[in-house]
RNA sequence: GUCCCCAUCGUCUAGAGGCCUAGGACACCAGCCUUUCACGUUGGUAACACGGGUUCGAAUCCCGUUGGGGACGCCA
């Protein structure tokens, strides 16, 4: 028998190679039907033997071996129809506050997972710490994801909801003696954790005394049920992103499942949903990698078969260090608010992680077509903001003009900027040439505001500098002499070009003053197309203001 | 501390033993384009963490070291 470090072979190479495999074989094995699928030998799962059953679960069937180049895709060419039923994915969020973005990409991941299985995606609000959850946290999740685009296919799933279950689970297991009460006060656990830390030992929970305890004997401490941890062997976990992840059930202990108010743990909650949900990939952050082989004890004591696992690396800060509120725009709306496209985000933290040989340009159908679990890297990644940036800009060029003008004017009432219909129209007429120099949103309005503002506008210092007096009388002349001018975008670059060769000037002599004139700014779109988009009134004004 | 996971330019990544003198993207630098700013375009700087193996040949497979992350709750 090899010990477990002679079969814990390369990472990488086992990371892949099990991923493939764990995964054909659930495919060419088929997902059994998670209703009623534990019950039909629910009778011969004893404690004693449930660990055998567990390690031999339908992860070890024997697998065809495939060549690598003949392999098929993970699932692609593993047709889904051969498979007993779709993909359920579910995106479970804790609702202590709002959706950062490593939630959001877990979100992404599993809705695309789903969507290029043909799949179903849910959502699972884990509010069963209500002294955390607030209602305002729900909303804003579903908020976030529906900003991104990442709304569930079912109604949301309240785990609060299902409490009752959970128990009923918790009691099941307990009649089966796959778990026992145990009557440790809070009190007496944290002292042996103490005594544990102080003699520098691992803490390791002893509930010995507890199982096949006389009722009568009990002291009179409200219980919590404890699942009954298996005492050898190993627990393996056929990860499609980590690979093959394994641990000595030495290393396990007796959890507790449901706590002494009755109410269950995150750990055995998740477990009984997930299979009442008949979610078949989990999806989720590697912190919960370890938090697996616990879950496993559940599944395993029910007979229930175990979904398959994908834990995605986290998303690091800029910095490096863990993401938390306290770095950045972490929370998905922040995003919004900084003037972020949803599908350039998507695109983005699509990207964090995810491959597809040089691929950077990823809208959502080319992300559906492409995604697999196979290509979702192991490493964790930094947030880059320069990068998102960017790719914003791709997106924002390509948006539809009507969509980026309302943005605009929704963001330009947002910073208290007066305007009216003609602003409106005004910055609507100059959207193609604005969003070609913008970035964000923010940049965009940012930029529009002159357009949008009824009269002259007022002028940074940059441009105050630029407007002298040699500057002001050329504005004065030149006003004069677009008197005359056909206000058409075309005709008025020509008369503009006319004028500077007459004058015997550069065309850009000619066009920064007028461009303070106009914008305000020494920087705006292409002065024919503000000029054209102002409208021959409004610009006359402005340039005529400028002159003094 | 114990267990688990990870490791290619500054960042995100491509890479399935020979196609690698390591490719792309962002950022940065220089040039071109140009009415400003952008866009675009041309070029440049820049990486296989380290040490051992296996092999004719290693970024790629194996072992170890170092570094980083995560989990060890009547939180999720």
């Amino acid at each position: 028998m090899p010990t477990a470090r002679a079969t814990t072979s390369h990472k990488a190479s086992r990371g892949r190679s099990a991923a493939r495999r764990g995964s054909h074989a659930a495919a060419s094995a088929g997902l059994p039907g998670h209703r009623g699928a534990g019950r039909a030998n629910a009778d011969d799962i004893s404690f004693p033997i449930f660990h055998r059953v567990r390690n031999e679960c339908n992860w070890n069937l024997p697998v065809p071996r495939l060549s690598p180049r003949s392999r098929p895709g993970l699932y692609g060419a593993q047709p889904l129809q051969a498979r007993a039923m779709s993909v359920r994915t579910r995106f479970a969020p804790s609702p202590t506050g709002f959706l950062h973005i490593g939630g959001a990409r877990t979100a992404l991941f599993n809705f695309l997972f789903a969507r290029h299985h043909g799949g179903e995606y849910l959502l699972r609000i884990e509010d069963t710490d209500k002294a955390r959850s607030t209602a305002e946290a729900v909303q804003q999740i579903l908020d976030s994801l529906a900003w991104l685009g990442l709304s569930p296919d079912e109604a949301p799933v309240m785990q609060s909801s299902r409490e009752a279950r959970h128990a009923e689970v918790a009691r099941e297991l307990l009649a089966r003696g796959a778990a026992y009460l145990a009557f440790d006060t809070p009190e007496e656990l944290a002292a042996m954790r103490a005594e544990a830390e102080a003699a520098k030992r691992p803490f390791k929970y002893d509930g010995s005394r507890w199982i096949g305890l006389d009722p009568a004997a009990a002291p009179s401490v409200a219980p919590v049920i404890r699942i009954k941890a298996p005492r050898g062997g190993e627990t393996v976990v056929p990860d499609l992103v980590q690979g093959e992840v394994r641990v000595a059930n030495a290393e396990l202990d007796d959890m507790i499942i449901l706590r002494s108010d009755g109410t269950p743990t995150y750990l055995h909650a998740v477990v009984v949903d997930d299979h009442d949900m008949r979610i078949t990939h989990v999806i989720r952050g590697d912190d919960h990698l370890t938090n697996t082989f616990r879950q496993c004890m559940v599944y395993d004591a029910m007979g229930w078969h175990r979904p398959h696992f994908a834990h995605i690396p986290l998303i690091h800060g800029a910095d490096g260090a863990k993401l938390s509120k306290r770095h950045g725009a972490v929370g998905v709306m922040e995003f919004e608010a900084q003037g972020f496209l949803p599908e350039a985000v998507c695109n983005y933290l699509l990207r964090l992680g995810w491959g597809h040989g040089d691929e950077e340009f990823v809208p959502r159908p080319r992300a559906i077509e492409l995604f697999d679990l196979k290509d979702v890297g192991r490493a964790a990644s930094r947030m880059d903001y320069a990068k998102l940036t960017h790719l914003n800009g791709v997106y924002l060029r390509a948006a539809d003009d009507a969509r980026l003008t309302e943005e605009v004017l929704k963001r330009l009432t947002r910073r208290g900027v007066d305007f009216g219909t003609l602003g409106g129209d005004r910055v609507r007429a100059l959207m193609p040439a604005l969003k070609e120099r913008a970035k964000t949103l923010e940049e965009l309005t940012s930029a529009a505001a002159f357009a949008a503002q009824e009269g002259p506008p007022a002028l940074d210092p940059k441009a105050a500098a630029q407007l002298t007096p040699e500057a002001k009388a050329l504005l004065a002349d030149l006003a004069q002499f677009l008197n005359d001018a056909p206000w058409e975008q075309t005709d008025l670059m020509n008369w503009l070009r006319d004028y500077s060769d007459v004058k015997g000037m550069k065309l850009g002599q000619v066009a920064q003053p007028l461009r303070i004139a106009l914008s305000g700014s020494t920087q705006s779109p292409p002065i024919d197309a503000v000029l054209a988009a102002l409208g021959r009134t409004e610009a006359m004004d402005r340039i005529l203001a400028a002159a003094g």
